[in-house]
DNA sequence: TATTTAAATAATGTCGACATTTTACAATTA
DNA sequence: TAATTGTAAAATGTCGACATTATTTAAATA
């Protein structure tokens, strides 16, 4: 009996996709269709077809007859999803800023008091922290009003996670960091209200690239 | 026996993908399972897997237990694909014209050279005119040389295909539009030699929007 | 020993059958 | 007549079996 509303396939894809971007399964691993269904407890063609999904989400890549693998991560990919994520945060950025009304400001400003009260407590919820932060960008964004860039934008983001999460594990509880980080959250939302889209455009690019190079490192 | 190195799968995808994209499913309409195995001679496993990544590809919808469709248009769709379109090219050009070497102007100066003979025919042919028209717009974006943004701009171009051929149904005939844009291209191939990297992207933002007054009239 | 060939083992990809759910239709009731 | 209930038909989604292809292992040859 299925209790939830989604079919086998699309209940695997989600949990599929939460194991390769947590790191349950490497880069260029290997995913064993007997094996991924003896786990998951489904049957081929689910399985199958949330693997099609996952190659559409370029997380997995396959080759007729050889399979499925995890897909690749490098300094190249790392430096080029972070780029592209920089350039359409900004583009939406620019967008919201020219677009936006009183409730997109009202959002944005929720969302910073939100993200401060969880920045400056004592003791920092990592995950909770993860969330209002990018909540907070998302409602920056949103007044852009296109479902397609947000779109575009929400699946960047997907693709960046496996790197990201190399950066927060070495720099979440550093403090300075955090602190530095915060600063220029606060510049962001006063650019976006004083109607300065130019200039927040160029902070928020400035802001995703910052985490690359520590990526990078490490990488190697 | 399989002579091709594509499996089933990814055959019916590409069939299936031209089809609605050329019209032979209209939008709304529903895809039964049982008629497409008819059609396309193909099992129920392949034919899902198609229509899971048709589904990553915004071209169908589906619902559990309901069966798939093939996804709405509306003129809202058709201005936000089109707007996002703009702005990718617009960004990919701008970083184009920054990053291209002596290789990449070469290049865009053959694309326009091809270009110019497929326009300035007497009789013109329209599906060399399109590929000459998509290869010129092409070469001059392959200059920023980012991966992820030109898999973007590809995506956002085959979202647009259906709008798109309701233009071209009217507006190719059209010699004075025809004309027209041709001086656009002339110019945009200008902007780009020399690095005029604002300008370029401006006119290829609006060089892009043109057409979309055109098809909401044909939508209406 | 290194290389080639052949057999066996294992994995992938496809199919049709079956269980479950939705939809269409007819019968019943207010 | 309209609404509701119950039944029949059709469609979807899942599974395990099977054919095909790749990989590994062992044997044979140079």
């Amino acid at each position: 009996m299925t209790t939830s509303t989604k079919n086998t396939a699309a209940k695997i894809l989600e949990t599929l996709t939460d194991d390769i971007l947590e790191g349950s399964y490497l880069p260029g691993e290997k995913l064993h269709i007997k094996t991924l269904k003896e786990r998951y407890e489904v049957g081929t063609s689910p399985l199958r077809e949330a693997l099609s999904q996952l190659i559409a989400k370029d997380l997995v890549v396959s080759e007729n007859q050889k399979g499925f693998y995890v897909s690749e991560i490098s300094i190249d990919d790392l430096e080029d999803i972070y780029q592209a994520r920089a350039k359409i945060e900004a583009l939406c950025i620019e967008m919201a800023i020219e677009k936006g009304d009183d409730y997109w400001e009202a959002n944005c400003l929720a969302a910073m008091y939100k993200l401060n009260k969880s920045s400056t407590s004592a003791s920092v919820d990592l995950k909770e922290w993860q969330k209002r932060h990018s909540a907070f960008h998302s409602d920056l964004v949103a007044g852009c009003a296109s479902p397609r860039l947000l779109q575009i934008r929400q699946s960047l983001f997907e693709k960046s996670t496996r790197y990201r999460n190399l950066w927060l594990k070495e720099n979440v509880t550093n403090a300075d960091t955090l602190g530095l980080n915060q600063q220029e959250h606060t510049a962001l939302l006063n650019l976006a209200l004083e109607r300065d889209a130019k200039g927040a455009a160029q902070l928020v690019e400035a802001h995703i690239l910052t985490p690359v190079e520590i990526i990078k490192k490490a990488l190697t």
